[in-house]
RNA sequence: GGGUCGUUAGCUCAGUCGGUAGAGCACCGGGCUUUUAACCCGUUGGUCCUGGGUUCGAGCCCCAGACGGCCCA
């Protein structure tokens, strides 16, 4: 800390030692009886005169974000949960003594209480006139610019608290945040889907092909892994019988940090007994339309200056259909591998031998047509190889299915039939396994006990993960994952690891 | 991991060609009893991200590093 920034805390310290002499400096004994919103909202209308006349009470608390200090009289702007409050403080209502410690004692970021009777300014803007003022806790460290707000991104996440008392749009990202949860969670309840918790430390990582984090139980002398997904343990919840399961919670992958990456995000993930992926597909549609009408009251969404439509029914093209219009290609070249090799090697991408048509596909989609799906639209018929856990598709052996919901060139949704022939899983594992000891980092473990369980018989079900990290971003027009996620995860300061 | 842009007062930001580091807000002192980002007067406040280098002289040029943003892998 600078020698400025100290002097003003050192200042602001002689200010609450001062204050800590004549009485408890830390009192709990105020009660706020009035919301800054709702006494807007109950006197926001009645004139000057006929306020007055009324001689409303009214008790306010919040933190001290303006002052304005004229001399014998002086206001105050209140901030609380629900909006700003102003406070008119004269000395020869309060008393010398009262009104001198408010002069002397009081900054900007104080938490303050005060009672008194509303009344309008000349300018019409409703009003506490205060008969008892109280400050209720001393802040130590001055607060960020009161225009202008705080901007360094940095120390936004870094200092979240100081990002949420300034900025208001901040505030407002997290509110919306929760209402998109509260509204997941209604729409599945409504519809008889019991919400459960699976272990978020797994003995084998799986139900997603991506690098897990490794942690150590002591008492077990084991390693334990941070989940990558749920999927595994909520389809042995449908193989017991709960037919119809939901969880809400943080997933762990240990990949990089980017605008679109967390290390730890949340997903909505869920599974139906006797449907399939359409089903699914046409689930998610009213799903998305229940919540952009419930937080946002409208079906469409402002993302980056485009306005994104989820009124009309979402397309639904296939992943080959998709890559044929992106590359040229011809419906045989887009289904020949060495085709597909050739142009990968062309676009200047890694190729590594091991892959197979399917990865191959899926490559080329995610370089040439992921970014250009603005508009929502589900992507079906993935390859069967980058699809483990997926039923076969009926038409081609290649394919499953399974679909993808892109809006905004963002990936927001997975779902599909789930795979529930205990036999053909254990061969996907086995080909997984495979291509763990070949030296893929990402690729999944052969899980016995998740066989077993499908040994008992699964029903004929189908299962979809939605990011709500992401949903969350479309909903507030964030185009970082780091401004939906309160405390996102940054690189330690001064750390001198590369 | 690579490229690129950024880091200057507590906050928001200027800083010309390499020549004594600035503004607004906040803070401190003074004035002001209906202000509105209150206003007026006067002060205070700097590891110019860090470490090297070039130069008579570096916030500015060069090298390395840290952290952050963006793009790519």
């Amino acid at each position: 800390m600078s020698d400025e920034a100290r002097a003003e805390t050192e200042q602001r310290r002689r200010k609450l030692e001062a204050w800590r002499t004549a009485r408890d400096a830390y009192p709990n004994d105020f009660r706020r009886e009035d919301l800054a919103a709702d006494l807007l909202l109950a006197h926001g209308e009645p004139g000057k005169e006929e306020l007055a006349s009324a001689g409303v009470r009214a008790t306010v608390a919040g933190r001290v974000m303006l002052r304005r200090v004229m001399g014998k009289a002086s206001f105050i702007t209140l901030e609380d949960p629900s909006g700003r409050i102003q406070c008119y403080l004269r000395r020869d209502d309060l008393g010398d003594e009262a009104y001198g410690d408010f002069r002397n004692l009081w900054d900007i970021g104080d938490i303050a209480g005060v009672r008194g009777i509303l009344m309008k300014t000349n300018t019409g803007e409703l009003t506490v006139h205060a008969e008892e003022i109280r400050l209720l806790v001393k802040s130590l460290r001055p607060l960020p610019e009161k225009h202008h707000g705080l901007a360094d991104q940095e120390i936004r996440y870094r200092q979240r608290h100081l990002d949420l008392i300034v900025n208001a749009p901040s505030r407002e990202v997290f509110r919306m945040r929760a209402r998109l949860v509260t509204c997941l969670r209604r729409f599945f309840d409504e519809r008889g889907f019991l919400e459960v918790e699976t272990p978020m430390m797994h003995p084998i990582p799986g139900g997603a092909a991506a690098r897990p984090f490794v942690t150590h139980h002591n008492a077990l002398d084991m390693d334990l892994y941070l989940r990558v997904a749920p999927e595994l343990f909520l389809k042995r919840l449908v193989v017991g019988g709960f037919e119809r399961v939901y969880e809400i919670n943080r997933c762990f992958r240990n990949e990089g940090l980017s605008p679109r990456h967390n290390p730890e995000f949340t997903t909505v993930e869920f599974y139906q007994a006797f449907v399939d992926y359409r089903d699914l597909m046409d689930l998610t549609e009213e799903m998305l339309r229940s919540v952009l009408t419930e937080t946002l009251g409208r079906t469409t969404i402002d993302f980056g200056g485009e306005e994104i439509d989820f009124a009309a029914a979402i397309p639904r093209r296939t992943m080959t259909e998709l890559i044929a219009e992106a590359t040229g290609l011809g419906e045989e070249e887009v289904a020949d591998a060495d085709r597909l090799r050739q142009l990968l090697r062309g676009m200047n991408m890694a190729v590594e031998p091991a892959w197979g048509w399917g990865r191959l596909l899926m490559e080329i989609f995610e370089a040439r047509v992921e970014e250009t799906l603005v508009q929502p639209v589900f992507v079906t018929q993935y390859p069967a190889e980058v699809s483990p856990l997926a039923r076969g598709s009926a038409e081609d052996e290649r394919l499953t299915d399974r679909f993808e919901l892109f809006v905004a060139g963002r990936e927001i949704a997975n779902g599909f039939s789930e795979l529930n022939d205990p036999d053909e899983q254990a061969e996907r594992f086995a080909r997984q396994a495979e291509l763990k000891s070949a030296g893929d980092l990402e690729a999944m473990h052969y899980d016995e006990d998740f066989i077993a369980a499908l040994e008992h018989g699964m029903p004929p079900t189908a299962g979809e993960g939605i990011g709500v990290d992401r949903l969350a971003m479309l909903l507030t027009g964030s185009t970082t994952i780091r401004d939906v996620v309160l405390f996102p995860q940054l690189r330690p300061r001064g750390s001198t690891s590369t």
